[in-house]
RNA sequence: GGACCUGUGGUGCAGCCUGGAGUGCACGCCGCCCUGUCAAGGCGGAGGUCGCGGGUUCAAAUCCCGUCAGGUCCGCCA
């Protein structure tokens, strides 16, 4: 039907008879003798020159054979791959008639998300969205071939698969065969990895789809793809290498560059030195403890546990609305307030601008200003309060202050390392999981699983790119002495542990190898390397923040004749 | 569950704060003109439930309340 894609014209093809197809851009029309079309695929644009009228209009679908042509001198055009050549005595065949689109099938028109999503088709059409979609198809090609080239087997596991209680909110799907009973829809195929190492499959991979009923965001989607790998007889640090060599081919595939060495940093110095669990390695400031110059201080507002600053360089400049803007920032992160300290210098002499200046020792001044290295000009900002709290405020203002989209350039992957196995404890004050139920402790730690559980460390890992969490990972419990032990710290019981993993716990006594594994999210990575602050814009048909598919309409009613045959019935909602 | 922002011809905006005739801009669309344009150009034209409902007012796109939709964030996401 075709012999080149309009983008792939180009002057060696002078002479020849070419046949094209693609959707109708632009058209010129210069009178009854002479117009112009520009036929449109994904691979570019290419003018086909039409001596007479020709009635066609945007978006119709035409294949146009034609013969290529140097352009006339002073009519080429530098902005088309294209542009030095054209299609002249062209036979024009309609394919398909199409009404005026709703927006420009143009990525220089800004056209709002809801009209996009509703005419995702149209949408899908612009050389943006070609683009990212492509892009991740190249990325996704670069990960295949990547495990691949490292011994993994790619197994698929079900879609329609028993609820696992922990986590996040599961799909349900009524079962017709089974009535009034459910399947549920995987938050990830973490159990069923685990039973492929039982099942002797060292090494497993797959870009999986993953589900979870939880609140979308702009990195959040219900359904969203990993890639979920799991292998035997393996330590973290060969887990991590196996990802790591995956994340830097789709790097190298994404943007042409490979980035240097994943340096690794354990959870408590992130914490500690960038406030996140994520950080981002982009750019420096970090933060900067005080507690030591403030533990015997008069000052109300730094009495307190944890004493930390943030430098701001050049921060002198920012006006008292933008000030009083990033107190109450801090206070809506959960801080009691925000001290700031602009940074002057009169004789050479560095002091402070500050309306708690006043307050301060002159130790507690000078302490302020040599910790943090400031210079004049620079803003110092101050957090005091427990320490989690300090970390968490001043990472987010961090970024807040310092930080460049998460889309641009260098790409910095860091590995996070030494998670703890606890994430404080639940109403009940038992311990709960960071990552899951079946993470490794670290073996330095073991001993105090039972004394001092909040204290222990997981063999338990994040990869960080640019601030965003792509995935997680840890070595799993295979020995049945080692997870009871965590279920006690946890408090659950044997029948409770029996009741939720039962099908696990008995795989795990025919033989379970040492294993672990690691899954990162396909759509974050190929989001930052197109770009985009969203993944919407790199999957072919997203759903909105209430989880709405503006296409179909979906969520919607099911008949009635349906529902019976599924045996379920609306309740109405209880006020 | 909560906070904030947005909603005006097909598209993107301005108008709203400080109420006074659906007023304006750009693109698109329709018609006519135009033989080298390329986000073509010229002339003319059509196209509106100012998201929806209520209230205040002589008068509401504009002020107030509610509601719906979209977005960003908090909670949530082992």
């Amino acid at each position: 039907m075709r012999t080149l894609r309009c983008g792939e014209v180009r002057p060696l093809h002078v002479g020849e008879r070419i046949t094209v197809c693609g959707w109708v851009g632009k058209r010129r029309e210069h009178g009854e003798h002479l117009a112009f079309v520009d036929l449109r695929d994904y691979t570019g644009i290419v003018q086909c020159v039409v001596e007479g009228s020709v009635d066609v209009r945007s978006e119709y679908v035409l294949q146009v054979e034609g013969t290529v042509s140097a352009r006339p001198s002073g009519t080429t055009n530098d902005q088309l791959a294209t542009g030095e050549v054209e299609l002249h005595d062209c036979v024009v065949t309609v394919l398909n008639a199409a009404e005026p689109p709703p927006f420009a099938v143009d990525d220089r028109v800004e056209v709002d998300e809801p009209i996009r999503l509703k005419h995702r088709y149209i949408d899908l059409r612009r050389p943006k969205m070609q683009r990212n979609l492509r892009l991740r198809a190249q990325v996704n090609r670069a990960i295949r071939l990547a495990m691949d080239a490292q011994d993994f087997c790619e197994i698929e596991t079900p879609l329609l698969w028993a609820p696992t209680p922990e986590g996040s909110r599961e799909f349900a799907v009524p079962s017709r065969l089974h009535q009034g009973k459910f399947y549920s829809l995987p938050q990830s195929p973490q159990l069923a990895k685990q039973l492929l190492m039982v099942g002797g499959f060292d090494r497993y991979y797959q870009i999986a789809r993953c589900l979870r009923d939880e609140d979308l965001r702009a990195d959040r989607q219900f359904e969203f793809s990993q890639l979920d790998l799991e292998c035997s007889f393996v330590t973290e640090q060969e887990i991590r290498a196996f990802v790591t060599e995956a994340v830097l081919d789709a790097a190298e595939v994404a943007t042409g560059v490979r980035p240097g060495a994943v340096e690794t940093i354990t959870w408590a110095e992130a914490i500690d030195q960038y406030g996140t669990d994520k950080p981002d390695l982009r750019f420096e400031m970090r933060l900067i403890d005080l507690s030591a110059d403030f533990a015997e201080t008069e000052v109300k507002a730094f009495a307190a546990p944890t004493v930390k600053a943030l430098k701001v360089e050049g921060g002198a400049e920012f006006s008292r609305s933008r000030l009083d803007q990033l107190v109450d920032r801090a206070k809506s992160l959960g801080a009691k307030g925000l001290a700031w300290f602009k940074v002057t210098e009169h004789d050479g002499v560095l002091g402070v601008d500050s309306p708690l200046d006043r307050f301060l020792t002159d130790a507690e001044r000078a302490a302020v200003l040599d910790r943090t290295g400031a210079s004049a000009g620079d803003l110092i900002v101050i957090v005091a309060d427990e320490y989690r709290l300090v970390c968490s405020v001043l990472g987010t203002l961090r970024v807040d202050l310092g930080g460049a989209p998460v889309s641009e350039g260098p790409y910095r992957y860091v590995w996070v390392v030494d998670f703890p196995l606890f994430d404080g404890v639940d109403a009940e004050g038992r311990p709960e999981a960071a990552h899951h139920a079946f993470t490794m402790p670290h073996p330095e730690d073991l001993e105090r699983l039972e004394s001092d559980p909040l204290s222990v460390r997981a063999q338990s890992y994040d990869l960080v790119l640019n601030g965003w969490e792509l995935g997680s990972g840890s070595i799993r419990i295979h020995r049945f002495d080692i997870q009871q032990r965590v279920f006690a710290a946890m408090g659950i019981d044997a029948e409770e542990a029996e009741l939720r993993f039962g099908f696990l716990l008995g795989a795990f006594k025919y033989g379970a190898p040492p294993h672990g594994g690691f899954a990162f999210g396909i759509d974050r990575l190929v989001a930052i390397f197109a770009g985009e602050n969203n993944i919407r814009e790199v999957i072919a048909f997203p759903k909105t923040q209430s989880g709405a598919d503006l296409l179909t309409g979906a969520p919607s009613h099911l008949p009635a004749a349906q529902m019976a045959e599924l045996g379920i019935r609306p309740v109405p909602k209880a006020t």
